[in-house]
DNA sequence: ACACTGACCTGCGAGC
DNA sequence: TGCTCGCAGGTCAGTG
């Protein structure tokens, strides 16, 4: 399940694998992966090179000569960078011809990942109206304050609003939750200042120690080109049997539609 | 407007 | 052993 600290590791590794590399032909194998004309698509994209790119929530941005690919991984997308003549699996569903027999490769086993094509200097700030960036600024607890004010859905539907913060899922979100000591279930109306303070501090902290173990591996999860983040190993409740504070059972419950990892001592 | 549910997909593991 | 069934989860459309 990629999310933000998979996404920045995927977009930085491409980054130094295949900048300024220029694409042949591009093969999609499965059209509904494309939102926009398949033809249109495939025909836009040759000949134009990989220039800058950036990550926004959980979208990866590929800045090109004309135009700029958005792709979301969602659950199970992950890129390979293979020679041409590697034997193609059957979950491999767009494949990007490059000029130095090599080719990325967009593997999806659910189907569920999305590219689509945007004018080369589009603004992605409002893009599908996600909120902030989790590690700007603008995520603060004033941040968290106002956006919560009016609302009483549970602390981890909040966290996992992509209008809230861009970025988070399942996985980060409880253990943001842990971190600061809060029941995922808990109404975001009944939390104090010093709670706003530690979600937003908590956030930062996490998913940067993410981005810098390169994301978390977990099931079928890992990262493009073989790159396998380490971060899950410092999971303290997610797909955890007991607390890694206290040593008590973790719960499990549906929350907001998701399976929420939370410790019933630790976590008020 | 807000909150919740199902659809999209496939593979896997539990249970019978 | 072999089958069915439920679950995994990001996003969005649809519903209450």
């Amino acid at each position: 399940m990629p999310e933000l600290p998979e996404v920045e590791t995927v977009v930085r590794t491409l980054e130094k694998q295949i900048k300024d590399e220029e694409i042949l032909a591009v093969h999609v194998r499965y059209p509904k992966m494309i939102e926009d004309d398949v033809d249109t698509f495939e025909k836009t994209l040759a000949h134009e090179h990989f220039r800058r790119f950036e990550r926004r929530g959980k979208y990866l941005i590929f800045r090109m000569d004309h135009v700029t690919l958005v792709a979301h991984l969602r659950m199970e997308g992950r890129f390979y960078l293979q020679k041409d003549d590697d034997a193609l699996n059957r979950h491999m569903h767009v494949i990007f011809q490059l000029k130095d027999h090599r080719q990325l490769r967009y593997q999806d086993t659910r189907k569920f990942g999305r590219m689509k094509l945007f004018p080369l200097d589009y603004d992605f700030t409002h893009f599908k109206n996600l909120g902030p960036e989790p590690l700007s600024d603008a995520f603060n607890a004033d941040y968290i304050h106002a956006y919560r004010s009016g609302r009483s859905e549970p602390l981890k539907s909040l966290l996992l609003d992509q209008c809230f913060t861009a970025g988070i899922g399942n996985i980060y979100a409880d253990e943001i939750l842990a971190a600061c000591g809060l029941r995922p279930g808990r109404s975001c109306r009944r939390i104090t200042r010093k709670d706003e303070e530690h979600i937003a501090s908590k956030t930062k902290r996490i998913l940067q120690a993410a981005i810098k173990a390169g994301g978390t591996t977990i099931r079928t999860y890992t990262s493009s080109l073989g790159v396998k983040g380490t971060y899950q190993s410092a999971c303290t409740v997610h797909s955890q049997k007991v607390c890694a504070r206290c040593g008590s059972e973790i719960h499990v419950k549906t929350i907001g539609g998701r399976s929420s990892y939370y410790c019933p001592h630790c976590q008020k």
